[in-house]
DNA sequence: GTCTATAATGAGATAGAC
DNA sequence: GTCTATCTCATTATAGAC
């Protein structure tokens, strides 16, 4: 919740981390690196160089903790993905958005906070994704991911104005698939390093979005023309 | 390793099934919904129906559970998977495979087993897809992982004749998308139902293959005009 | 091959001194 | 706010009876 706190006046470029915060860098790499079930919370305190018992002192039991670290970044990432979706739709002005800058808008701000936000955003990216692909069959994760259906939903209807003449349902599909590849790609698991023997490299999102943007802007206008 | 052993004979719609394929079945399952760590012997145990120690008796330790599970439908998968890129490139005679058909290919004998082999297999493809979009930081799920690779690359060598002008490692960017979506959308993890409300239902891998060729045809068509 | 019982370890959480 | 020590419980694994 509170998160600078009192903050007496120091730097912004002093590396002195509250305890507090030293725990949820932790607990975030740890996280995102092999999922809430993967990690104690020992392994998270030793990371962190502080106390085990800190953590529960601090955030409660485990799955407190894990709410901490997803709302310690939620709203920041969210908004900023709205900020690129209303560019978007400004840079069109009256008329209706370009499918091209709609994809962009979908991927840059998440591209962009993996690759120069610094090792913090780069760790909650990568928690996002792992949770996107779990089933909620525990409950504290539903809350996580229910928390960007309204960006998602957002952007959809932003490629329904851009596409009147294309079934709802169709762009529906067409979000979903964006969607998968963002999240698949988001996991960085190294595989196409392997397939395509080092041509693509899964850590360039600078190069992977100059490929998306055409790619999924003619897989769009491909369903548009369908029943 | 053996599967059906001794079998006396008795009619295949017997439900009876062996310690060890209960054993597997339970295992499959939850490793499915709550990943590796998620799940205790004891409840897939419990699951199964038998007791405790059975499955350190039939399987030894827990990381080679898992990769019993994975052992038994690999083969057979990437195998099945194989054909259906074979039958592709038949169909196309001498000349250079139909993109559309390759899309298809690689989609349909995972999405049919899903829908249409079981529970068993529809567990195991979710499990694939559960690996598949978790970083290999424990070594166990390496093997796994790297199984796939030889397929992929197959198919990726097949995009690559169908499109002789489009560079190779735009053909790598490419695959890498559609795999993303694939992955993702075996999670089944119903986001995509409440974001259109109702309009797009995860588990029917039918209506979303026939959105899914045209849309990724067009997004390869789309890259291989590009340096 | 199966089950009971138990060992050995690691987990989350907390009381109480500082 | 921090740390030591401990409680309680669940975990993997196994020994030994049947």
């Amino acid at each position: 919740m509170e998160m600078a706190e009192i903050d007496e006046g120091r730097p912004a470029d002093e590396p002195k981390l509250s305890t507090k915060e030293k725990i949820l860098d932790a607990a975030e790499e740890l996280f995102a690196e092999r999922g809430y079930y993967g990690v104690s919370i020992r392994q998270i305190t030793q990371h962190a160089g502080v106390d085990l018992a800190l953590a529960n002192y601090h955030f409660g039991p485990k799955e407190e903790l894990f709410r901490h670290v997803i709302a310690r970044r939620a709203e920041e990432h969210s908004h900023r993905q709205m900020e690129y979706l209303q560019n978007a739709i400004a840079a069109a002005g009256d008329g209706p958005p370009s499918i091209e800058a709609l994809v962009r808008a979908f991927c840059e701000p998440i591209f962009d906070r993996t690759m120069r936000g610094g090792p913090g955003w780069k760790h909650y990216i990568q928690l996002l994704s792992h949770t996107a692909n779990t089933k909620q069959s525990h409950g504290f994760l539903a809350p996580m991911n229910e928390r960007y259906d309204p960006v998602v939903e957002a952007f959809t209807d932003a490629f329904k104005r851009a596409l009147p003449a294309c079934a709802p349902h169709n762009v529906h599909y067409a979000v979903y698939f964006l969607q998968g590849a963002i999240v698949y790609l988001l996991a960085e698991t190294g595989a196409i390093n392997r397939q395509s023997h080092g041509l693509v490299d899964a850590s360039d999102f600078d190069a992977i979005l100059e490929r998306m943007v055409p790619f999924f802007a003619a897989g769009f206008y491909a369903l548009a023309g369908r029943p």
